[in-house]
DNA sequence: ACCTTTTCGACAACCACGTTGACTATGTTA
DNA sequence: TAACATAGTCAACGTGGTTGTCGAAAAGGT
């Protein structure tokens, strides 16, 4: 009989956490080269995440801390960096003169819509070369064994390429 | 009239990459949760890649930096930092005095040890909640989609438990 | 209306983790 | 021996995060 945590035809148990970043890994990695070559070199991929906490509503540093799951000085920091790049803009909120809305300007929307279909373009790669049914699966999966809803991302250093 | 590269039935393209993350995560987080009881509280998952690169037959700063892909100032510094946790040594290299070995301690190789065994306890909760042939696929399907040694696990030893 | 509490944005100090560039000391090799 | 390659270190800096503090502005209770 095989071991009952590591069976002999499975790998080790440390390969899992490591393919599932690699896939992770594999795809922003794609995602950003086609990001470089249609008008976004510059973004990287915190920035990505940022951009989509902000959302083409616009928000404040706050909430936006409060969404990606960092403190409202990080998400400001975070605000700073992507306006030096022109993805946002900040304007006083004529509601409550304390709140600065973060909006993204036509660049920052460009990125995210290419982003979008990006993504769909290589989840239809993925379908193609495992079959759609596979990937169903692996998505249902995961779903199942990862507590629904985020896209925190306290793991700096993580994504950085 | 269903998008090409988004079928109705699908999610959209963007949900993959964070399903991929947020399953690492999740292994990730209960890894080390688990490891903070175990005696390891002040272990961050960093220092985890870092070990692993090490090895139980340690290795210089230099060697380090390339297998994790950085460099080897960086990889010196995250030396420096596992050294005042107590995780690794250096130590002089007789034959060649340029270089300083650093080398797991034994709480270095204890962590590594239990992070084997944690991360095979992890994989089997997932088998026995997927079944153990989607688990299988899920992770073929994950090395049929990313490039082979992303990262080197040059030194198996550490996970023979 | 008034006072208290909460919230927002900003500033400062700091840490983790990465980068280049420059430099010394030591091996290696033509 | 001279030239080159490599190991480690120092310095300066960038990015992305933290806590603590603060003043200004909104919101709420009496």
């Amino acid at each position: 009989m095989t071991n009952s945590t590591a069976p002999d035809q499975d790998g080790p148990g440390f390969a899992l956490p490591l393919l599932l970043f690699a896939g992770f890994r594999t795809l922003i990695d794609r995602l950003h080269a086609e990001l470089a070559v249609q008008g976004h070199p510059e973004l990287r991929p915190s920035h990505g995440f940022a951009l989509q906490a902000i959302g083409t509503a616009g928000t404040t540093a706050s909430e936006m801390g409060r969404r990606l799951g960092v403190s409202k000085q990080a998400a400001g920091k975070t605000a700073d960096r992507l306006e030096a790049l022109g993805y946002v803009e900040r304007v006083d909120d004529t509601q409550d003169a304390r709140r600065k809305l973060v909006r993204l300007t036509a660049h920052g929307v460009d990125a995210l819509v290419r982003s979008a279909r990006i993504f769909d373009e290589l989840r239809a790669e993925w379908a193609a070369a495992l079959g759609p049914q596979q990937l169903r699966d692996m998505e249902a999966g995961l779903r199942r064994m990862t507590p629904g809803n985020f896209f925190r991302l306290d793991a700096p250093g993580w994504f950085s390429s």
